[in-house]
DNA sequence: TTGTGTTTTATTGCCTCC
DNA sequence: GGAGGCAATAAAACACAA
């Protein structure tokens, strides 16, 4: 349920003083803070004391605003006295009263013993009341201030998220990208090298005691044969027993067959055999890993 | 008028500090 | 051990709708 509360007025006081605290701040220029020396307090209503004879009948409480005024205000029995005459039953501070404990609060949210006995004089209240009048003001600031901070931690937390989601989809986006760019990079490569393919005439090497070998030229350039790119640990006379063997005992033959990549990899021997390289029988030298 | 929700005042129990 | 602070909570005061 929502509404403002509405105050009783002091207008009905009938102490004869002013009870507007504007008002009584203008006229005696009241710091918040500042106690009248001997000076009637004006907020000595009839509606904002408790009924300390009531209260007096029951039993006390171990620790009551009045164990606490007897226990450190025995100096005060003046006051004490008319406070405990006030007739009426408990009652909420007045606007006035309360416009000069939340000023004070903004001074200094913690009360020291002398500044209570202080503003209790100057307000009419006892002691005690002031003090858990500053307990329950820190109580719901301290609920005020939580509610601030989980508010402004709320909103970073969204401002975060957003972010994140931004760049979530933004990763998103770039996959996509890097997938399509993969996509026709493959297409490309595909499309040269079946190009190439059909430049190629598929070549038959076969001997009589042996399986026919199919080598695509195109696994074999023209400069790996030169050579200049025969790898060091190839002897000259290795070489010139290659090229011999590629003149005579191996005539090459137009294959007609229809070659499959796999096929065609069958050819290669494992380029992590235990050969380290070197000739394998059975396969060309140029269908050797280096 | 009454029921209900909210706010304020006060109490209680526990803890820390001196 | 006492004073004072805090959290939890009771109880009173109050607003408001039905």
């Amino acid at each position: 349920m929502a509404g403002g509360r509405v105050y009783p007025s002091n207008n009905d006081s009938t102490d004869g003083f002013p009870n507007n605290l504007s008002v009584l701040l203008q006229n005696q220029r009241l710091h918040p803070l500042f106690i009248p020396e001997s000076s009637p307090s004006p907020f000595l209503g009839t509606r904002s004391i408790v009924s300390f004879e009531d209260s007096l009948k029951t039993s006390r409480p171990k620790r009551s605003i009045f164990n606490m005024f007897d226990e450190q205000e025995n100096g005060y029995d003046e006051y004490l006295d008319e406070c405990f005459h006030q007739p009426e039953k408990k009652r909420r501070l007045t606007v006035d009263q309360i416009q000069f404990l939340e000023k004070s609060f903004e001074v200094d949210n913690k009360l020291e013993p002398e500044r209570k006995i202080q503003l209790a004089k100057d307000l009419g209240l006892q002691p005690g009341q002031v003090a858990i009048w500053f307990q329950n003001r820190r109580a719901r600031w301290k609920t005020k201030q939580l509610e601030k901070d989980y508010d402004t931690l709320l909103a970073k937390y969204n401002s975060l998220k957003a972010d994140y989601d931004d760049l979530l989809k933004e990763k998103d986006k770039l996959k996509e990208e890097v997938l399509q760019l993969t996509d026709k990079l493959q297409t490309k490569e595909n499309e040269q090298r079946n190009s190439e393919f059909s430049d190629v005439k598929p070549l038959l090497l076969q001997e009589p005691s042996q399986k026919p070998i199919v080598v695509s030229m195109a696994a074999c350039k023209q400069e790996d044969i030169d050579s200049d790119h025969i790898p060091q640990y190839y002897s000259d006379e290795f070489h010139s027993s290659l090229l011999e063997a590629a003149d005579s005992s191996y005539p090459f033959e137009p294959d007609q067959s229809d070659l499959s990549q796999d096929e065609e990899d069958s050819l290669h021997p494992p380029a992590s055999s235990s050969n380290f390289g070197f000739p394998v029988e059975g396969y060309p030298f140029w269908s050797w890993t280096y």
